[in-house]
DNA sequence: CCAGTTCTCGTACGCTGTACGAGAATATGG
DNA sequence: CCATATTCTCGTACAGCGTACGAGAACTGG
């Protein structure tokens, strides 16, 4: 017995881990939080990123110990998916649809986009994510009713939406790496010479013709207004 | 001295990987190379996926000392982007072009989807991939080739080339996750099982009507012509 | 107060990537 | 042919990772 859920003695069934917030009403209180602990370890992943959240380290920041951690998450993974919902509650999910879905659908992939960008490790999180928590599904019901005008199946709009999703992630990702890169000059200044170099070598014409043209990039803001543009126009043809 | 590039005798420059394939003319002669190696981490991730590929594994593959890659690859990142780059060279470069860019650039994708089919850890590891190898720049070359038609200039061009990757990339992630998953009849269940609940608690009728449509889903292949035409069709607008 | 339950966390294990340096193999100058 | 410089090979070692285990602390209901 006793296995009914709850953050059990000895941690949490992932697969209930969702439907059992409280705590259990025997036995010692809980010292610590679930979303005290997803607060640390996002904050971690904000300040230095995604690698920067080991278990000690998050252990270290709320004052306790590493194994107290895995009575509240059942393993680093589990972890990671909290980090994920809590901060897909940023996303506001009450915001008036104008009827006008392709406008409402660039609105909520803008929303997203801020989102990645407020925590740069999300995209690399979302990639390995398994089960969507409240939030996630909050934000999704949002979604989802955005594109109830388009005359498409619930099915269908799961799958707009995400696509729409891998879309962005995918974007601010290479928005987020580019702005690493810039970070480190050396870097980024051999692998200009090694284009360069490759370029020149008279056999990548077009590449040639690519780098050449290429200034500084428009901001990353426009690209991904014009790339967000040309995929929701494109939605319901084909 | 002796600095000059060259597969060095502390192992190999980074910001120089490139460009230096050949080996040293005095010394000791490489009992190895960079391509056996690569072609056994290959073999390591496709037959147990990316998580399998450990220095210590690949080394072992080939017969020699875990410390030995160190001479034919700067750290395992490095690995990783030869790996790619080695599986990029499966993409046929020399296809002629059609002039209907649309219809070419499809072929384009349709190609990448079956390249990361047959090399599912291909979508992870190009997430973090750095400075594209010679293989990937003869596909690239192609692929701009691809899209000279469309008027746009060559930095256009590359844009839409590098999202059109990302989209793909993001759509096999997607593909080979869930096959996984359903590998494991458990897990999809007692998800299945909590989507269920959420869907019946009345507060996400979206949800609800989303899966209530789902049979199965039809072939990705379907799903993925789909939304790459969706994409492509959706291009020169904006 | 006692028994039962739950939470906390020190210790330990197997795994990772990789720095170091000794020794084996080869090319060249004498 | 030998001495020497150069290059490649790889055993050992270390810090850091996720996490299994189990002892003890804190709390509740009887």
């Amino acid at each position: 017995m006793s296995r009914d859920g709850g953050s059990g003695a000895r941690g949490v069934d992932p697969q209930q881990l969702w439907l059992s917030p409280a705590h259990a009403r025997r036995g010692r209180r809980p010292t610590f939080s679930r979303e005290e602990i997803t607060t640390a370890a996002v904050a971690l992943a904000d300040a230095e990123g995604l690698e920067a959240v080991t278990m000690r380290r998050v252990a270290a920041q709320v004052g306790a110990g590493v194994m107290t951690l895995y009575s509240y998450a059942p393993d680093k993974e589990t972890l990671l998916e909290l980090m994920v919902d809590q901060v897909s509650g940023e996303l506001p999910t009450a915001d008036p649809l104008s009827g006008d879905w392709r406008a409402d659908l660039k609105a909520i992939a803008h929303l997203q986009r801020a989102l990645m960008l407020r925590h740069p490790w999300l995209p690399a999180a979302l990639a390995t994510r398994r089960t969507p928590g409240p939030n996630t599904l909050a934000f999704l019901e949002h979604a989802l009713a955005a594109l109830r005008p388009t005359g498409l199946d619930g099915a269908a709009r799961l799958e707009v939406f995400a696509q729409l999703t891998a879309f962005v992630a995918g974007h601010v990702a290479y928005e987020v790496s580019q702005a690493a890169t810039a970070r480190s000059p050396e870097r980024i200044a051999a692998e200009a010479r090694y284009l360069a170099a490759v370029a020149a070598d008279g056999h990548h014409p077009e590449l040639a013709e690519a780098l050449a043209a290429a200034g500084r990039p428009p901001t990353s803001e426009a690209t991904f207004t014009r790339f967000l543009n040309r995929l929701i126009n494109g939605l319901d043809t084909g």
